[in-house]
DNA sequence: ACTAAACACGCATTAATACGCAAAATAGTA
DNA sequence: TACTATTTTGCGTATTAATGCGTGTTTAGT
């Protein structure tokens, strides 16, 4: 294979990926680590991509992408690691859209092999980025303030689906109310996807909760887990520890 | 056999395979290195061809992957600024993907007010940006390679649609052969949506021109306007000044 | 602070290339 | 046809590029 060819192929992986393993490229192209190294570092001489300890990223992923912004983030990778161990080969699932849905995906392990539906286009980007991972992007309107689809199309598709598992992010959560929102279209959705799926996580960051919404999505019997960064055990929690309910 | 008889044989493995292996074509045609050596680099010259160690490339094969850079990020906006006088109030418009037509997207008019079909969630969420287009994402498999939605489902939504204006980037065009792609479900795609718009715009990079891949899109008669960087009257566009396409 | 993996460097080997020149092929012209 | 001018080709030789291996060093993860 030709040199040229070699650094196409790593560029389509980085384009794919946002990132190359050194030994994964030795592997399937059949070269000597040295020589995979020497293409790297011609292509990161070339600011083709951005060379790292055991591989290479892709250069727009680690200037464009601003994480630092993301707000709660170690709160929210805290989370995502709670919620790992739920998530296994071969599941159907339906996941939400939000900044804590991202954090998680971009927690998952990088074999899972599972299919996932999404409403949201930045969580699709997001999950396509894992090679053994199928996604499926529920299509319809598109709306402008929460950056998902939605619209009877939407509702109908989902609830077609029969999904393991549901992961969704939270605008409110209430022992009482249970779990709440405020945008009559969100609401809509979200209940779909939870009737859809035998099993449900919520994933709520601890200043979400005790709060309590106009529109009720679900109450806390309907919900599988609830995941937060605090301590099971913490006492933020203790109204939540209900029958059925798993808090993690 | 002639020098000539020999570029076209070339030219033929080049188009089939994307590559030419020098040795390979010293054992096709059965004449020395260096003949194979000076046809190559002849045609490199003439911009045929991309020549590298050990062969040669197609020009489209180099040209694949430059994207991420911001090399050929004047000529997209010279290119989107040329479109945008084709779209009018009140649209109904299919846009494909691609770094192009997100660049298009970004040089629209605050104002405009229209309806946007697209499978391509990034062109989604750059037109949500807009306060008064309405956005529709269809949804379907969502492929890794193309950051598209595709397959049986997106085919049939796209189909029932009646757009006033398709808007597409470009893999290849050809004098001859028209527009081309190397991948099916693309193809299928632009084919689509071609036919379900009453006028068909092409936005291409000079580089992608007199570019032949192996799955025909559609014949350049089929097209409505080609928009390119370049002067319409310049040479390099000379062969694509027919009937019915309005080159700009 | 320790260990295995990842890395950089120099070197030898092989493959690919460029260059000059002479033989061969081709084209043009009387 | 014969003769010359021009182009094309193949070969020898020198040069350059690409690759893999051995060595010692650095790095990341525990």
């Amino acid at each position: 294979m030709l040199k040229k060819e070699r650094h196409d192929f790593v560029m389509r992986q980085i384009n794919l990926h946002n990132r190359v393993l050194t030994s994964d490229l030795v592997h399937l192209l059949n070269v000597s680590e040295d020589t995979i190294r020497r293409d790297l570092q011609e292509m990161s001489d070339d600011n083709l991509l951005y060379k790292v300890h055991g591989g290479a990223l892709s250069k727009s992923y680690h200037s464009t992408f601003d994480d630092s912004s993301v707000y709660a983030k170690e709160a929210k990778i805290r989370i995502a690691k709670k919620t790992i161990p739920l998530i296994k080969d071969g599941m159907v699932i339906l996941i939400g859209g939000g900044t804590t849905i991202i954090e998680l995906v971009k927690q998952l392990p990088e074999n899972l092999q599972a299919t996932f539906f999404t409403v949201s286009p930045l969580v699709a980007v997001e999950l396509a980025k894992y090679r053994k991972i199928e996604v499926i992007l529920i299509g319809g309107l598109f709306s402008k303030n929460s950056q998902i689809t939605y619209g009877g199309h939407v509702i109908s598709q989902l609830s077609e689906i029969n999904a393991d598992l549901c992961l969704l992010g939270t605008s409110a959560i209430h022992p009482k109310d249970g779990l709440t929102d405020t945008d009559w279209e969100i609401n809509q959705l979200k209940k779909t996807m939870m009737s859809s799926s035998r099993k449900s996580v919520v994933l709520c960051i601890s200043e979400k909760l005790n709060i309590s919404l106009r529109l009720k999505v679900a109450a806390l019997e309907n919900i599988t887990y609830l995941i937060t960064e605090l301590d099971p055990k913490d006492e933020q929690l203790s109204a939540y520890q209900i029958k059925n309910l798993n808090v993690l």
